[in-house]
DNA sequence: CTGTCCCTGATT
DNA sequence: AATCAGGGACAG
């Protein structure tokens, strides 16, 4: 699932074909909660103008148009977004897939999953965001607004520090596993990098938040920035859906530790992985390592 | 602060 | 045919 790292890398990948080109078309499915701006306003506000800037605010993607308004993107749970001309299966329905012969190489056709399609005046390839589960969220901002979405985020994980997790534990008795996916105090940690950055640092996902120590909310964050920005280096980690826009996988489910490895021995002591659900997430942590 | 819900494909 | 996965808004 995109998460900072996996947001990370598909921003640096589209950022190359939307940057310094102007929409011609817009093409959307039906309207539905997945565009939070309806379809028909989203067209008249894109067709027409040229995206200056791609950025990233924890898992969000916010494209500046160069009249000051912006295009926000959420990727929610299966959000894909890429380039025409990407090719992988898991950016095919399980209908084309079927039809593929083995080997054969496929090329991308919008399906009934594929919400939103840009087409652009100057040379190069459509930019495509298809969501099978459409959890993702596209909406347009005016010129001088901040979305809600965007005002609720705390700050992005790869600025936080020690002190940002110590002052958020403080008065919260939740597992800190639960303060860690909390996009209003650090933005950008998902349910894969919050298990391997709290075995990192040794702190088992269940202890209660305020009770971490100083050191220990310094160890969780530098822990999670380490895997994070490892994460981005590899692509990001391709475990169900997440392609990178070019239609290849990412390299970090090799390096996972214990995310989706429950039952494994665990890399630095041997102890089988174990799972269980805190706030209807999956976590996973080794309980003789993580304390 | 936790449970429910949105959705669809994979799995049982 | 029923169950599961899960980001984030919302309800209780």
């Amino acid at each position: 699932m995109p998460e900072l790292p996996e947001v990370e890398v598909t921003r640096r990948q589209i950022r190359r074909v939307l940057v310094g080109r102007t929409v011609s078309g817009v093409e959307t499915t039906r309207a539905s909660y997945f565009f939070l701006t309806r379809p028909a306003e989203l067209k008249a506000r894109l067709v027409g103008r040229r995206f200056v800037e791609l950025e990233r605010v924890g898992k969000y993607l916010l494209a500046e148009l160069d009249d000051g308004s912006h295009l926000l993107l959420h990727l929610g749970m299966t959000g894909q977004l890429f380039a025409a001309g990407a090719t992988s299966p898991r950016l095919l329905s399980a209908t084309a897939k079927r039809a593929l012969a083995p080997d054969a190489q496929a090329s991308f056709a919008p399906d009934a999953h594929t919400h939103l399609v840009l087409t652009f005046r100057e040379k190069g390839p459509n930019v495509y965001f298809r969501d099978v589960r459409k959890f993702g969220k596209v909406a347009w901002i005016a010129k001088g607004r901040e979305h809600e979405r965007l005002s609720k985020l705390g700050v992005d994980a790869l600025r936080a520090n020690g002190e940002t997790l110590w002052e958020a534990t403080r008065k919260r008795s939740a597992p800190i596993k639960t303060v860690l996916l909390d996009q209003g105090v650090i933005a950008g940690i998902g349910n894969i990098y919050a298990d391997e950055a709290l075995f990192l640092a040794g702190v088992r996902v269940t202890r209660p938040a305020r009770r971490l120590t100083r050191a220990e909310c310094d160890a969780v964050i530098a822990a999670a920035q380490r895997v994070m920005k490892r994460s981005i280096q590899t692509g990001g980690s391709s475990i169900s859906d997440y392609v990178r826009p070019d239609g290849s996988d990412g390299g970090y489910q090799d390096e996972r530790r214990v995310y989706a490895r429950t039952g494994e021995p665990c890399s630095k002591c041997g102890t089988a992985i174990q799972r269980l659900v805190i706030a209807t997430r999956s976590s996973h942590f080794c309980p003789s390592c993580q304390r």
